[in-house]
DNA sequence: GTGAAAGCGCTAACAC
DNA sequence: GTGTTAGCGCTTTCAC
């Protein structure tokens, strides 16, 4: 911590010329080489750099891009700041994270808080939505880009993905190498992905295809491995008239170790006795052991979608509300093939496999 | 988006009174309850909330703090980062994410664009340090504080923890278990924790308690999972006269489950045939097959001490520089205990045993 | 190509 | 207790 900057002033000052030229010749707008180089000397002099909060006030742009999330722990929303960031980065803007907690309500006042104009935009990824948060988001003074569900009927700019259809791809892999007896760990119901996460699973097991097999679905508290472990313990302590269950969905990554853990008390193997499948195609579960089947629903591509969405929009490119969706795609792992004991690889994204 | 904002001045003509008596009501200083409640129903009115960046310009402070690392992926980072928006927000500052690349010139460059004033303050956790980033700190025109190397000395505020003093302990827990070969999986030399980690084996290998026993190190080229699992298959392909390895110390968490997956390769069981051990007690090893034995670092702790010291310094304490130290303590979990299939639990704090 | 001056939205002296 | 006014640091008309 030292003496106090210089000032744009100081150093039209020192340059002994007039400060609208100071500021044209570091900008390198119209201004003659001599004046440039004389400016450009004395800035250096002072060891001057530019006041990003007196730019912001006369540009009315700061800059900067919120991204706000309920938990910035999980392992998807870092993924998606790390792609944020690596996409804003470059053009000059920086990221400043922001925590939505879980209700609604205290998303809705986020959303106000753009109100004080301190970010040019900003990306959420709600965990539940409704018409006051939709409201908010309408009238929002800086463009909002949401990740989740699409907006685009409500005229909000978004990035889904079709996690419906991810659940489905896991069900049917799970068929087809053989599965019968199919349980489902889901988080809450009235969250979003929740939400989107039972339809798919309803919609997979009661199509024609999975006719004469048995589906059954127990809810965890909350998208954690600590959820996960309690709903599988209840969800596998009951055998179904079909007999046990020879396979788990887990509704994400987390829950889906929760469920292995589980089996492990259990004494059953994994993918032997149950196969279990995850959601995200998180980092922890490629090296987990074993590595986790995962539907990937892309959370990087999201996050830089959503970046680069909100870069347009604060660009001035006055379009109708834009829906990206990014397309879930199946990577199949250990915990539902039989590994060999050579091919337990590093993180590999080399082992993908698409599905459906 | 809807129309522009409400200015304080819009606020002050439609209540009928002055510009600073308007300021003065909102901000409940010196103001009449008459003006108060005229001002506030205008205010109502308007949907007035007033901008950041003007009063930032007035009273030259941003209400935001900077947090810098290399990389933002990194579990121990997302720790220190929540525990830092955890101190931060309450009291109504934002928290800014920063890269600073993985080498030093970087950090330095971002160090002195605190010279735009977009931040009150910054806390940065840099992989290395050398004279010319010290010299930046120093010279910074906003409070920094360091995490990672104790900084004290040359007038910088940091907070650290004894890594050194930490991989004694998880060397120690070895030896009392039994262990008597022991490798270390190190990261890069050239970094603050990798050298400090080196020390701390060292000197906890050459001490009198440790005599005639075998010590080994290898390097990884990262601190991550690939680059654990490479450098273990190496340290493992080799076997020492003294009999094969019977443990093995990770300089972090991520490097261990590297390592327990080449052990899985090679058919060696954790921790019967080879014990292992991790360093930052992270999520992922609480959860991971098996359970891994960790020193923690406290990360959400030294997260929480270098906001709280932020805060301090941008509420102009002017004291010597502080150095705060968090004592790294061992966390014993199963690859280092042989397991009982029903004490395979969610993620425990509660199994938590110091050492030494 | 250069200079003078206005003004972004706010707070804090300073008078009354 | 209230009003008037200056000014934070910058960009951008507008004249010349």
């Amino acid at each position: 911590m030292s003496s106090s900057r210089a000032t744009l002033m100081q150093v039209a000052e020192r340059a002994g010329v007039s400060l609208a030229s100071t500021s044209r010749a570091l900008h390198g707008t119209g201004a003659s080489q001599a004046m440039v180089d004389r400016v450009r000397a004395a800035a250096a002099e002072l060891g001057y750099s530019p006041d990003a909060i007196g730019r912001s006030l006369r540009m009315k742009r700061t800059f900067q891009i919120a991204f706000a999330v309920a938990d910035i722990g999980n392992p998807v929303y870092v993924e998606m700041l790390t792609a944020i960031h690596e996409v804003l980065a470059p053009h000059g803007y920086r990221v400043v994270v922001m925590s939505t907690g879980p209700t609604v309500g205290t998303t809705v006042d986020l959303v106000r808080s753009l109100g004080s104009g301190f970010v040019d935009g900003l990306i959420v990824s709600p965990l539940r939505t409704d018409d006051a948060l939709v409201e908010a988001i309408r009238q929002a003074p800086v463009p909002v880009v949401v990740i989740g569900r699409s907006l685009e009927k409500q005229g909000i700019d978004s990035v889904s993905t079709d996690s419906a259809a991810g659940l489905g791809q896991a069900v049917a892999h799970l068929v087809e190498i053989g599965r019968r007896r199919i349980g489902f760990v889901n988080g809450p119901l009235d969250t979003t992905p929740g939400a989107a996460r039972q339809r798919g699973f309803d919609a997979a097991t009661s199509a024609p295809a999975f006719a004469g097999e048995h589906a059954e679905t127990e809810r965890a508290d909350d998208f954690t491995v600590t959820a996960g472990l309690a709903a599988a313990r209840r969800l596998l302590s009951r055998t179904p008239a079909a007999g046990p269950f020879d396979a788990v969905v887990a509704a994400n990554d987390l829950l889906a170790i929760g469920v292995i853990r589980a089996a492990g008390e259990l004494g059953l193997t994994v993918p032997g006795a149950l196969a279990v499948t995850g959601m995200d195609d998180t980092e922890i579960g490629k090296v987990f052991q074993p590595s986790l089947t995962s539907v990937s629903l892309g959370s990087a591509d999201r996050g830089r979608a959503a970046a680069q969405l909100v870069l347009d929009r604060v660009g001035d490119v006055v379009e109708p509300a834009q829906q990206i969706a990014i397309g879930p795609h199946l990577v199949v792992r250990e915990s539902t093939t039989t590994p060999r004991a050579d091919a337990v690889a590093g993180p590999p994204a080399s082992k993908e496999k698409s599905a459906r």
